[in-house]
DNA sequence: GAAGATTGACGGATCAATCTTA
DNA sequence: TAAGATTGATCCGTCAATCTTC
């Protein structure tokens, strides 16, 4: 059964394209001009920091970064090269390798992490209410739950 | 008076910044594979049609863009001879340019909108509720009005 | 042969410099 | 001097080819 597109999905889908081309570039200067950190370090440090061991194979941190993606080979060779983050090679399976967060990265996470949540909150979420911002984080969530469904579907 | 970031603001930009990655390369490509127009020119058209008489000056084109932005320029040149757009002098100021749509173009981009809206629909909308759209659109363009103006009170 | 990862080559995105007109 | 636009140089992001291990 085709379904019908409404006028609301590609309103709000528009309002999501707008709202993360004003306001990437926006926080990315503002994370770098406080810190020293570009969005795309910072986004591969975050998933460190919140992974096990604060550790991941390759193939799963490009899977979580939100911004280089396909890019997450040479952007650890850089990071690597500035001290925040090291390869380890996987005991269990050698074709795999961990990029592991080194203790200085944890240092530059955590100094950094104050002017990153400052800067959501001024530049995406200061006219909205607590509320609003859950509200936006269970639809989008939802959004990505029926995604991930239907990307399986096609797999199977 | 400094503001406290609160746990919900970088939720829900997280969700923001997941939904955009994983929805933009799936839409761009279904587009391009049921019509080969790529989404950065399909946002091109999109904005031009929508424009007073289907044409914009080049910087005002760049501003609207929401995918190419600082390349409006370059992408103009190959539309250009693709046969979809034209360029024409603006009498009343010679330094601008104007970028105009040709029925050419209206007439590929009428094609392509049933296929656009569709990969929104899907990918996008599928799971969500009409009321949960506009509930989205509605916060979101929320932060873009209160982004426009915080960035006006910069220019002060 | 397939999974995990890296690398070279290419196209996209950005910055600064430039050109023209106001 | 500044605004509008284009261009060259450079960097980021992606694809396909490759290498290694399973």
């Amino acid at each position: 059964m085709p379904k019908i597109p409404r006028p609301e999905s590609s309103a709000a889908w528009g309002s999501v394209l707008r709202v993360h081309a004003a306001l990437v570039p926006v926080i990315d200067q503002r994370l770098q001009a406080s810190t020293g950190l570009s969005l795309a370090w910072y986004d591969v440090l975050l998933e460190l920091n919140a992974a096990d061991e604060r550790r991941l194979r390759m193939s799963d941190l490009g899977d979580r970064v939100v911004l280089s993606r396909t890019r997450v080979s040479r952007l650890v060779d850089e990071m690597e090269r500035a001290g925040l983050v090291t390869r380890e090679a996987n005991p269990d399976d050698g074709r795999s390798a961990y990029a592991v967060m080194t203790s200085e990265g944890r240092r530059v996470f955590r100094r950094a992490a104050p002017a990153y949540l400052a800067a959501i909150e001024d530049e995406f979420a200061a006219t909205l209410s607590t509320s609003d911002l859950a509200t936006v984080r269970r639809i989008l969530d939802g959004v990505l739950a029926g995604h991930a469904e239907q990307s399986a579907q096609v797999r199977r």
